[in-house]
DNA sequence: TGTTAGCACTCCCAAGCCCCGAGTGCCAAA
DNA sequence: TTTGGCACTCGGGGCTTGGGAGTGCTAACA
């Protein structure tokens, strides 16, 4: 980040108008309609002498000699971080957002509802990841018998949520010895951590060599992983990848292979928004920021969203670096406080 | 569908090879390549004899006059109805196929695991519906209390299904009121059709209008809706989709923004897959065959995938008309049994 | 010193053109 | 029925051309 220069309010102006403008036409922007865009009154040839000033410091370029000129990553970056007055939504159009979310749903519903929510407002592509608890509480724990060796293991964590899994016994348990391991379970642990859980039982096993304890073990080591932040990847939903096909920019067969192809194998999206989740608030990543070659054409603008505080996902839409950043970042901020409060399980 | 008149063995040969070739290709073939590819010893001149005959009957076509010809959708139904020798997979590749899936899984994970695994062998998309019984059997009831008025409800079917859901009761109840509730369903009901138990509620309902019935009520009313063929839509995984960006002809951005906006929006795709539910085995959709205009310049190869015989979901590929079918069709058949196998609760 | 007008220059792009190659349809001969 | 011959058609690549948009530079002006 070389520290960028003085620059003329003038000279930042002028970027504010060209940014816009390109935002909204999609066009090189040259000096003439500079010229009458902006109140000042100013020649062309005015213009054009900032305008060589502003490529200097690398802010804008133009494509070609006869071109007009066009924001760079960091002139876009300059844009977002002093130029833009983001107003936040206001309170009716917050209220549009919440009746539109689906809160009667559990979860995963409420997730898929917000990516679309958030593709469908923007017109860009929407995506959530799935809420994910870095500590879980055991609640409660509950096995019952399947066919042969099989167990069903369920468990309730954290208020409300309910993992279950088929764990596999060495030898055949009577619904009684399930019951009582079960009711052991419950009765020392409930209100624990699951790792905390997990710990101790490993200790106990050691010491009683019993397939009973190896059960449970088993049992809360799949919850746990299914859960926890010990699980590798997480998930997340996407929506609306087809209002990417609008922007000319990114219609090159190769780059629309590139940007799907990582929607498809998720694991890059998913570490990139991973980076969010102990951002305070709004995060944007524009073009090559993101790290990511295919993403160079795109910008990303995140949040992350928790409920009572802690933050359990990030949410946030792609598309391309000319965005409306001043219509989106509200947006993508407010869907976020939004899915918080859809997703506290205490109303 | 017009009855097709009688078509000499060598129309038919010179069809299948034509087919064939325009598959592997991808450009319209001419009567001097398809003299030269097929056994027979004819001329080019000869050929196109047959190919206007062909084209006659509206099985090729040819996109302008100085091009080859190139099958139509009707040209395609042949090929696939009775030029095509589609041989199974053998044991080694279903034993592939059997190893890719992530067996150790629950059914979602399954489900994303089949698609991702048929977009990967096929290099199309790949799309399976998530698994939809139409009868469940409750085979277990526990409520829990959560803060104020609301509990959550779970409920067990089909040996190891297991919903959750949250209600909310018209009173306070005390732990031991609930208990006593789930007590009671479990042992009146478990085993039961879950319509058959709601049904015998409601009843006992209008006698006795007490709140706990109503919750029970309620409860398996949203299991029976989360679960059921009540619900309205069911959904799907798709994967792949960038495979899709390989072809040329679905490569014009009104054909792609079609395409991916009915796999957002899904209630299409969803309504043609459920009308594969009940057909015995692979089923084909050539072209405009499928009814969506979205679909017409592509093929869907559908099966539907079944545990114990009851059919459960559909799964498929979607791509050009001009995919591959011999290799299509076998590998969809085999993994809906491979899927159907992984989802058997008894290994 | 900052601003402006003028001007030559550059580059993209669309239109028009031509030509080549591939493949056809038809006809007459084998 | 098959074949060779031939005229014809069409799409696409390559080339040229003209126009438009916008630039940089320079010199004059406030």
């Amino acid at each position: 980040m070389a520290a960028i220069p003085e620059l003329s309010d003038r000279a930042q102006h002028l970027l504010k108008v060209l940014t816009e403008r390109y935002i909204r036409e999609g066009q090189p922007v040259g000096s003439r309609t500079l010229a009458r865009d902006t109140g000042l009154k100013l020649s062309p040839a005015t213009i054009r002498n900032v305008m060589a000033d502003l490529e200097d410091l690398g802010l804008v370029e133009s494509p070609h000699t006869s071109a007009g000129r066009v924001p760079t990553v960091a002139g876009y970056r300059m844009f977002v971080d002093s130029l833009l007055t983001v107003r936040p939504l206001d309170l009716q159009e917050v209220e549009r957002l919440k009746s539109s979310l689906e809160v009667e749903a559990e979860s995963r519903e409420l997730v898929e509802s917000a990516s679309g929510l958030l593709s469908d407002i923007t017109r860009l592509a929407g995506v959530v990841t799935l809420p994910r608890r870095e500590h879980a509480a055991l609640q409660r724990v509950e096995f019952l018998p399947l066919s042969g060796r099989k167990v069903l293991a369920i468990l309730v964590v954290n208020e409300q949520e309910v993992q279950n899994c088929i764990i596999e016994t060495e030898r055949l348990c009577s619904p009684a010895e399930l019951q009582q391991a079960s009711n052991y379970l419950n009765e020392q642990f409930a209100g624990k951590e699951l790792a905390t859980v997990r710990a101790r039982l490993v200790r106990e096993l050691r010491e009683t060599r019993d397939h009973l304890d190896r059960m449970m073990g088993t049992a809360l080591d799949m919850a746990d992983r299914v859960l926890g932040s010990a699980e590798e990847g997480g998930d997340y939903v996407l929506a609306g990848q087809a209002n990417l096909l609008e922007f000319d920019e990114l219609c090159s067969v190769s780059t629309l292979r590139q940007l799907f192809e990582a929607f498809d194998e998720k694991r890059h999206i998913l570490k990139l928004l991973d980076q969010c989740v102990h951002s305070e608030g709004v995060q944007i990543f524009i073009g090559e920021e993101s790290g990511y070659r295919m993403l160079d054409e795109c910008s990303v603008v995140t949040a992350p969203y928790s409920v009572d505080g802690e933050v359990l996902g990030v949410l946030g839409v792609i598309g391309p670096t000319r965005m409306a950043y001043e219509r989106v970042i509200p947006i993508v901020d407010a869907t976020a406080r939004v899915l918080g409060a859809a997703l506290n399980p205490r109303d």
